[in-house]
DNA sequence: GATAGTATACTTGTATACAAGTATTCATGT
DNA sequence: ACATGAATACTTGTATACAAGTATACTATC
């Protein structure tokens, strides 16, 4: 099998095909190597990656799902994603936090959710210590998982797992080019990080969406233009960490 | 193919064997009909229905990214809903409509939004006139897409989308229940969805979360009990209108 | 030259075949 | 009686084959 390698290896080792695919191609859509608007055959792509089409088939139908393509009559659209796509998912995002925030109100006591969160955050430090921008944009992600799964509400966790993968990819690719662009930001998203962890364990519904907001227009400052901007999109897509 | 046929017939007529499937087993999920916790093995449904692998296959997938059934290592987990899961499908209905209507008070006309919901909201009289349940069931998951379509945004209406099969399942067998059981409930969907409307057009964000609140109280309090009494469920899930 | 009709090369959806791996069962040895 | 281990019957994931349908291109006709 032959992948652009786009999305780290090492969280495929175990995965199927098919999954490996998904992965791949979902990274190719966003870091626009293949064109929005473009359209994706089953027979292309199976003999482009060396496989039948049956995981190539599972691929598409997980594109789909998450709105990367669009399975017509004929071929799948590249639907792919803007500037305006990545405002749009963070919208939903803070809408689900939001949510998870008022639920977490009910609870007694947070302390495990903090330690969680807090070892999450210092890992991200060590991750940015050895510039590993991959770790970094996992732990990212792991972070807010951490927060929605929390709660133990099935549906927004249904929710969530529908999103967190064009969210972890986006995230990816966001970190690989701060890393070369914007160092310093770094500071700045494990700070947002380390508010958003206080500002739970205070309780605070005000200071919390203060935090998440701050998170997520930082998110959108540090990252500006990137998404309408090929060139930038193929540097950070092809960024593999200066070690 | 043999089809329980739960699912109205009439909507899968263009439907590959895949998608027909997907229906069936849903309604037969959440009807109890396949037991929670039971194990579905994909050989044996292909006998079931008659069918390859390949459809169930995909079916099983679908039913999956929906949280219906959870797929391990050696067969398909049945998860299906308990009263508690109907109630957290409702908070997050809640969430996204009042997402939506926060984007909708930034528009500046609402005319061709209400134009056609108003429109549905007629139609859904009809089908109460000719106590058509799943018709009603129908028009009420098409009056929310509406609204949520509205705004144009592209990952509402993926979350949405992701969740709005379910949803439309659990309201065809709410509403064939309440036509057995509270055919009065009826005056109230039908006005609360009026209310709805009324509130989105003053822009009233009071009224309007009222007014959620409302359609979803009332949703909730019509099928007390139904999701967690198998006998209810069965009678609703075999209901075939009166006519 | 324009148009209608046909042939061809694609497409998807389904069926089937196969390989690799896992649970279960049953027999064997202690 | 109980543990160990091999045989069996399952499972999934992938590959391949086939049927039915659709777009494209070409040819024949006006």
């Amino acid at each position: 099998m032959d992948l652009k390698g786009l999305y780290p290896e090492k969280r495929l080792q175990d995965s199927s095909i098919g999954q490996q695919v998904v992965a791949d191609l979902r990274m190719r859509i966003l870091s626009r190597d293949l064109e929005n608007g473009s359209t994706l055959s089953e027979n292309k792509l199976s003999e482009e990656y060396n496989v039948s089409r049956s995981p190539i088939r599972d691929a598409l139908k997980v594109l789909e799902n998450e709105g990367l393509v669009q399975l017509k009559r004929m071929g799948a659209k590249v639907v792919g994603i803007t500037e305006k796509d990545i405002d749009e998912i963070n919208d939903v995002r803070l809408m689900m936090e939001s949510f998870v925030f008022k639920h977490l109100l009910e609870e007694e006591s947070n302390d495990a959710l903090i330690r969680e969160l807090t070892k999450i955050v210092e890992m991200m430090k060590i991750a940015f210590k050895y510039k590993d921008a991959d770790e970094i944009s996992f732990k990212d992600v792991e972070f807010h998982e951490t927060i929605i799964k929390s709660i133990h509400h099935r549906y927004i966790s249904i929710l969530w797992s529908n999103v967190k993968p064009v969210v972890e990819c986006f995230i990816l690719l966001d970190m690989r080019h701060r890393m070369e662009e914007n160092y310093e930001d770094f500071h700045r998203v494990i700070h947002n990080h380390e508010l958003l962890i206080q500002s739970i364990q205070k309780k605070d519904k005000k200071l919390v969406e203060e935090a998440f907001y701050l998170n997520f227009r930082d998110v959108k400052k540090g990252s500006d233009g990137l998404w309408d901007d090929p060139v930038s999109l193929k540097k950070a897509s092809e960024y593999r960490g200066k070690q």
